[in-house]
DNA sequence: GCCGTTTTCGGCCCGACTGTTTTCAGTCG
């Protein structure tokens, strides 16, 4: 049983206590939610919690007790719980599933379901465009459901962040164009750079003079990419991007422009961490200001003052996440988070020897240049070293080298190398981990290598204990310096592979084998909250883009995001590191 | 149900918007 099912099981129980009225006490509900949140970003699988240390273990994490411990032994033990198989006969399987829509909470779902029996989304859907709902709805109603049945539909696939970034900064770089315009920042889960986003949020400040907000509205809602205008007010409005992309811009007075943009930068559950520790010492938070103990508002123009006022560190947007961000910031504890411009080098690229676009000398030169920075600091900063690696002659589908390409492949290296003498170009492979943990290149032509990545690229769905030894049998291997991509997840395509990460990350730490955060834009493998975990069993890492072409290097920013969403330092990170103390690890 | 430098009992984040029952419940972020 997986985090993400206990997970679901957890969630779906207190949706069924909402839908049946019968908890009359809305915080266990709330209890169960929680403990819901807490388990899908645990970092670490519950079930190999438990098996080291039992329920007591488990009753460690934030937000879980003794009894909601108990249903997770119960779930980990036998796959099934009792208490949930009861509680899921007291509502229909169709009130679930309508709270789903947005705009629909438990009261509406249950009448939903009971005076126009709808059985599902789809007749839901008809009933209303029928006119069979009319007695129980009127216009607005229905249109809003309808509405909220399609953005759930559209929900379906979430935009992935380096889709929305572009995006996003496209419009703010427009907006900063227009008169009056302060500052424009992008907020949720955007400027907290997680994987995936919604919409794209954006909020303002403008200066009355030049016109103020209506201004600016009006600017906004004629950026040359919108296709259709949804809404457009005096300080809001929302576009339609004319890829699909919904647009959100809001206009904040300056004064409390930094409480605000705290409030939109989420997350929800930081919010309410940082509320929850806000009362405690009388004072309350919300987008507004902070009222003192006194009762006086303090409003907050920047973001520092928010945190600032309560005694508190400030807290970059990726951590943002109540991952323990806000105990850290009381104690002056937050990591100096990685930054782009700490990367050295990249050490994961596909020349045309193997499924790449790109000659080695061309890949050496784009790699000096702009070294996966965009913007100005590009011109001026450049990678130190770059690693070509190919694929190994496994991987069919990638047209994998085969041992006398290699020697034939290292002849141009070193013409380039030639040509290019201010970039070091590492001699390196992506080797395939087979399905009995061997590697499809022997070991005396791996020693020759300069740097090798080992990942696997074939059987996928093996248990839980094959993967984990193919991992670990690769982390023994001396010759192997990167894992990569760990956990094979391909976001809204393909699950991560079963894998016990508590011995990955041991092994890995023992042998000074680094797991790759690959920031190719579907993998960001590995994942923010295994990152954490890993670094806390001293597992040092690489951030490569894995590019197939010249331009894949600015991807590089997406994985530098990871990892700090991982609360990452430069230290833990190997391409941080010039090119003579790389060395000294590749020869450990 | 969870949790504790105020507490093992008695709290649990806060405010805005929307539609409509026109004074507030329901939902959201």
């Amino acid at each position: 049983m997986t985090n993400k099912e206990i997970a679901n099981i957890l969630l779906q129980i207190a949706k069924i206590m909402e839908l049946s009225g019968k908890e009359k006490d809305r915080f266990r509900i709330v209890a169960y939610e929680k403990a819901s949140q807490a388990v899908e970003s645990y970092g670490e699988d519950l079930a190999d919690v438990y098996k080291r240390g039992g329920k007591e273990k488990i009753m460690e994490i934030e937000g879980i007790g003794e009894s909601i411990a108990e249903k997770i032994e119960e779930l980990i033990k036998t796959g099934k719980l009792k208490y949930f198989e009861e509680l899921k006969k007291e509502v229909p399987k169709s009130e679930v599933e309508f709270l789903q829509i947005p705009g629909i909470g438990p009261k509406t779902a249950v009448v939903i379901a009971e005076k126009l029996k709808a059985k599902d989304i789809d007749d839901l859907e008809k009933k209303l465009k029928s006119g069979a709902a009319d007695k129980l709805f009127k216009e607005k109603t229905k249109a809003n459901i309808l509405r909220g049945i399609e953005i759930l539909r559209r929900m379906e696939g979430r935009l992935l962040l380096t889709e929305a970034m572009p995006i996003a900064e496209e419009v703010v770089a427009y907006l900063k164009k227009v008169p009056g315009v302060e500052r424009v920042d992008p907020v949720g889960s955007l400027r907290r750079w997680k994987e995936t986003v919604g919409d794209v949020d954006l909020v303002a400040s403008a200066n009355p003079p030049a016109g103020g907000p209506k201004k600016v509205i009006e600017a906004f809602v004629k950026f040359p990419k919108t296709s259709n205008i949804i809404t457009q007010g005096e300080t809001k409005a929302t576009i339609i991007h004319k890829d699909g992309v919904q647009l959100d811009l809001e206009i904040l007075p300056k004064e409390k422009y930094g409480s605000l943009l705290q409030h939109f930068t989420g997350s929800k559950e930081h919010n309410v961490a940082l509320r929850t520790y806000a009362v405690g010492k009388k004072y309350s938070v919300s987008e507004h200001g902070i009222k003192n103990p006194q009762g006086k508002l303090i409003t907050c123009a920047t973001e520092e003052e928010v945190y600032k006022t309560l005694g508190m560190d400030y807290i970059e947007p990726e951590l943002r996440e109540d991952r323990g961000e806000i105990q850290a910031a009381l104690q002056h504890q937050l990591p100096k988070l990685v930054e782009l411009k700490d990367i050295k080098g990249d050490l994961h690229f596909h020349s045309n020897w193997s499924d790449g676009s790109d000659k080695i000398e061309d890949i050496a030169k784009a790699a000096l240049r702009a070294g996966g920075r965009s913007g100005p600091e590009a011109q001026k900063l450049g990678y130190e070293y770059v690693a070509i690696a190919d694929h190994s002659p496994g991987l069919g589908v990638a047209q994998g080298l085969k041992i006398s390409d290699f020697d034939e492949r290292e002849k141009e290296i070193e013409e380039a190398r030639k040509s290019c003498p201010k970039i070091k170009i590492l001699n390196s492979v992506e080797v395939n981990i087979k399905a009995d943990g061997s590697l499809d290149l022997p070991d005396e032509f791996l020693a020759k290598l300069d740097v090798v990545t080992a990942s696997i690229h074939s059987s996928f769905f093996q248990s839980q204990e094959q993967i984990t030894k193919r991992l670990l049998l690769a982390c023994a291997n001396p010759h192997v310096d990167i894992i990569g991509h760990p956990s094979g997840r391909l976001l809204g395509r393909r699950e991560a592979y079963d894998v016990d990460w508590e011995k990955l990350f041991q092994a890995a730490a023992k042998t000074k084998t680094a797991l790759e955060i690959n920031a190719f834009p579907d993998r960001l493998d590995l994942k923010d909250s295994l990152c954490q975990a890993a670094q806390k069993q001293g597992v040092k890492f690489v951030i490569c883009t894995d590019s197939h072409r010249l331009e894949h290097l600015d991807l590089m920013r997406f994985g530098v995001a990871v990892a700090r969403r991982g609360w990452l330092e430069k230290e833990d990170i190997w391409n941080t590191k010039g090119y003579e103390e790389l060395l000294e690890w590749l020869e450990r």
